[in-house]
DNA sequence: CGCCCGACCGAACGATCGTTCGCCTGCAGA
DNA sequence: TCTGCAGGCGAACGATCGTTCGGTCGGGCG
């Protein structure tokens, strides 16, 4: 009903890539992926059929299974790039450095350029269930990621640098709830990401009301 | 697989009620909608089947039809519960009296409220997706709401109560998604709702940042 | 006492799901 | 030119979905 069908041919074919050896398949390495992710926003998860993901990728059902596993293996690979995007953020220097402050700013403004960046792979990783194995093992993970952050703010607290009176892990969640609600609304070209950045530091960390700027937020 | 069913029999039955002459259905007038809204938010909502409904009511799926319509009636009896109550805060006498920004945290801390008060029926309308008829009429009711919101900031802003610079429509989206992402983590009984109102309005307009309090939060 | 009807149930309906199978086709390499 | 095979297709599989149907049961009321 209402059928929504885009003119089918998702991306171009690579024209003549693919010259290795172990050529498996030539229509896409990861790119389906991508297309899955788009169409599992969409709809939701369980209600996107594989009839869907075909559609999208311009191929019928039966030719789908030629370059993917199944539906929960392109789940899994679009999760594992989500995750891989955002724990990367805590491999950089910069999150390790510094005051817990300067460490939890540097962290929350690089999340929010990854979530812009792999906005449908970590949309999708923030709407979770937790109704397979696949997905209680990518909410485990983001737990931990969480977890990360809470310490953190913990540690801003303790030095001063964050408001007292609350609880660390309250904050941690408010703070983390105020960044991922981007994936609710974001959408890439509407705004520059750089500008984002900069409102979702200053919304965190200084609020909303007006307020004589502090020191600015031109960070690194 | 890992079966979490319940130990059955939801709530207790109406000892002696229902002696109106249309009493049609005496098991439960409304707290079906509740089981369901519960469920339905555990397992999504396409992930959930009528025999997981009926299971938790503690009946079988045939009995389940005999009080409710359908899958979708429960959805769209959910939804209005959860927009009846939004809305609800908009007729109040002090969301339309004093200045934006008062009128504005009066509506964000009443928001508080109502999610937690609601908490089941409220994260059942943020996770929509908008694949049936009952499922856009609520997104289209949530967006006039969030609309509101939206012109209470910029009128705030307007006024230099808020801060400058940035563009109002985003500073709503930024504070609707604070407010929107506590139905993530928030559990009735963790954390008093007088609690949850004063840090979600401290973190909205005053920031994370330690800084010296202006005015403090004693509205009304 | 006997009937009536709301509550409840087992079984089955057509539809759709994720997945598999057998087959066709067009072209790259020998 | 011949051939192998990756890429693509239609049809069908068992399972499960939301929903319906016919029937049983038991307690309140005439």
């Amino acid at each position: 009903m209402t059928g929504t069908r885009p003119p089918t041919h998702e991306g171009e074919r690579p024209a003549g890539g693919g010259r290795e050896r172990r050529a498996r398949q030539a229509y896409d390495p990861s790119s389906l992926v991508e297309v899955a992710a788009r169409v599992f926003n969409e709809r939701g998860y369980d209600a996107t059929s594989m009839e869907d993901l075909s559609a999208a990728a311009g191929i019928t059902k039966s030719s789908f299974y030629h370059h993917v596993r199944g539906k929960e293996a392109l789940l899994r690979a679009a999760l594992e790039r989500a995750l891989d995007g955002l724990f990367g953020i805590l491999d950089e220097p910069a999150a390790s450095t510094g005051s817990p402050l300067t460490r939890l700013r540097h962290i929350v403004r690089r999340q929010v350029e990854v979530l812009a960046a792999e906005l449908p792979h970590v949309t999708l990783l923030l709407r979770l269930r937790g109704n397979t194995e696949t997905e209680r093992w990518a909410l485990e993970r983001r737990r931990e990621f969480d977890a990360t952050i809470t310490r953190l703010v913990r540690d801003a607290q303790v030095a001063g640098e964050l408001r007292a009176g609350s609880d660390p892990a309250v904050d941690a969640r408010l703070l983390s709830g105020l960044v991922n609600s981007l994936v609710e609304w974001y959408r890439p070209g509407r705004m520059a990401v750089d500008a984002l950045v900069a409102e979702v530091d200053r919304m965190a960390f200084e609020g909303l009301r007006a307020q004589v700027p502090a020191d600015d937020g031109r960070a690194s």
